[in-house]
DNA sequence: GTTGAGCGTT
């Protein structure tokens, strides 16, 4: 693809040792990339907080730091990594060893933590009553090493049906924030505690992406910017639109691509920030250049056919703080909002919401109520405290009048429609798909 | 014994 690959060929899938300080008694060895770079998130994967490498050269003696590029690292020279210890290069207020990263910290270096908290206990709601301990953690083993799982019990000593998990890693964490857990056939809601509000940083993940083509799809746009980190998420609207959203696991990788120029498919598409623009806090109409960094409206935002104008005031400062990486609320949509609902579940999930939105988004619902997918009739209580669905959904209006593309039917399933058939939301990885099978179910 | 929105005897 480019020459470094060339050069580097012989070191595909090459491992270089990295470690915290010169010790080498407790160093890592990590994976590099095809084209012999390293991804900043594989480091940061097994040394949280890590923001660079750097390296003792063995002539000079002296420290060299590496290039970092696009959430990357480049090998010291174009020969290679060749065989140098890596050191680890943190913050210099959050210098610390991994094990500070576990909770059982003093109290001054958990106080030196509050700057870049890298994990955060979560919170998980609605887990099955047969939920144990071991049986939560088996579960999620899968998003990395979980340190802590605590079932909260009545004084009784029965399950009250929600508990506390902790991963080893802010990486984990992200991973496990990004999607939604079916739990022994109950979709369990896994967020950011209402306790760690404001405490635990909220980086955006999600970048927009300009000047897209007709013939970038979804899958085009994950393909490409996988290469600098994970890719949890990709929204392309279609009709075309000319943009998409790229949402990163490594909030760093996102916001390390911002500003930047990138040509795919032969044609140069700008990435900026997910965040949306704030035109007028009254009277939002959601309309052309209202929203977005290159305008879209809320009308396309979601299905065809879905409600066209707010009626209300609303409350987009907070909708931009939490793209900004401040989490007012504990994720869910600001308490206060009186937008529509369907307009803001349609506007924030592609606002830069999508990990912590609910919506048709596989960046998942942490917010959905414990039904998955809203049921329709209710009486107006479709928020719970913290601004996510409860058990009932959205609005009734939803599921009614003539907005076939929101739902076909008025039983208020999700599960019909044209969810996932290819109009609205389906067609793109942003909707409900195979990979997040669930939107179907119904729970009990 | 049942149940299903919530926020933790640290």
């Amino acid at each position: 693809m480019n020459n470094k690959e060339t050069t580097y060929s012989e070191d595909l899938f090459q491992y270089i040792k990295v470690s915290e300080d010169e010790d080498d008694s407790n160093a890592v060895e990590i994976p590099c990339e095809l084209n012999g770079t390293l991804l900043l998130s594989t480091l940061v994967a097994q040394f949280p907080g890590a923001c660079g490498l750097k390296y003792r050269h063995p002539e000079s003696k002296c420290i060299r730091g590496l290039r970092l590029s696009d959430g990357r690292l480049h090998p010291p020279t174009e020969a290679g990594w060749g065989k140098h210890l890596y050191i680890c290069v943190f913050p210099k207020e959050n210098k610390r060893k991994m094990e500070d990263v576990s909770p059982e910290n003093s109290a001054a270096k958990t106080k030196r933590l509050e700057k870049k908290l890298i994990c955060s206990d979560l919170i998980c709601l609605g887990l099955p009553w047969k939920s144990t301990e071991e049986s939560i953690k088996k579960y999620f083993d899968q998003f990395g090493e979980v340190v802590m799982v605590q079932l909260k019990k009545d004084k009784n000593g029965s399950f009250k049906g929600f508990g506390f998990i902790r991963f080893a890693t802010y990486t984990s964490q992200m991973r496990a924030l990004a999607q939604r857990h079916n739990i022994d056939g109950r979709w369990v809601d896994v967020r950011i505690p209402n306790s760690k509000e404001g405490v635990v940083p909220q980086m955006p993940c999600k970048v927009f992406v300009g000047r897209c083509t007709e013939d970038m799809t979804a899958d085009d746009l994950r393909e490409y910017f996988s290469k600098f980190g994970e890719v949890t998420d990709v929204f392309v609207p279609r009709p075309f639109r000319a943009f998409g959203f790229v949402t990163f696991l490594d909030p760093e990788v996102a916001q390390s691509l911002c500003g930047e120029d990138h040509v795919i498919k032969g044609a140069s598409v700008s990435v900026s920030s997910a965040a949306p623009k704030i035109k007028n806090k009254n009277n939002q109409n959601w309309k052309e250049e209202s929203y977005g960094p290159n305008s879209w409206d809320g009308n396309r935002s979601g299905p065809p056919g879905g409600p066209s104008n707010n009626g209300g005031n609303s409350n987009i400062d907070s909708l931009n703080m939490q793209n900004l990486g401040i989490n007012p609320n504990g994720g869910g949509p600001p308490a206060n909002f009186n937008l529509p609902i369907s307009l803001v579940a349609a506007a924030l999930n592609q606002a830069g919401w999508g990990g912590f939105l609910g919506g048709p988004n596989n960046s998942g619902p942490g917010n959905w109520g414990q039904n998955g997918p809203p049921q329709g009739g209710n009486s107006g209580k479709n928020l719970n405290n913290n601004g996510s669905w409860n058990q009932n959904g959205p609005p009734p209006y939803w599921n009614q009048g003539n907005n076939p593309n929101w739902n076909g039917n008025k039983n208020g399933n999700w599960n019909q429609g044209n969810w996932s058939n290819g109009q609205g939301w389906g067609g793109n990885s942003s909707g409900p798909t195979s990979s997040n099978s669930g939107w179907n179910k119904p729970q009990t």
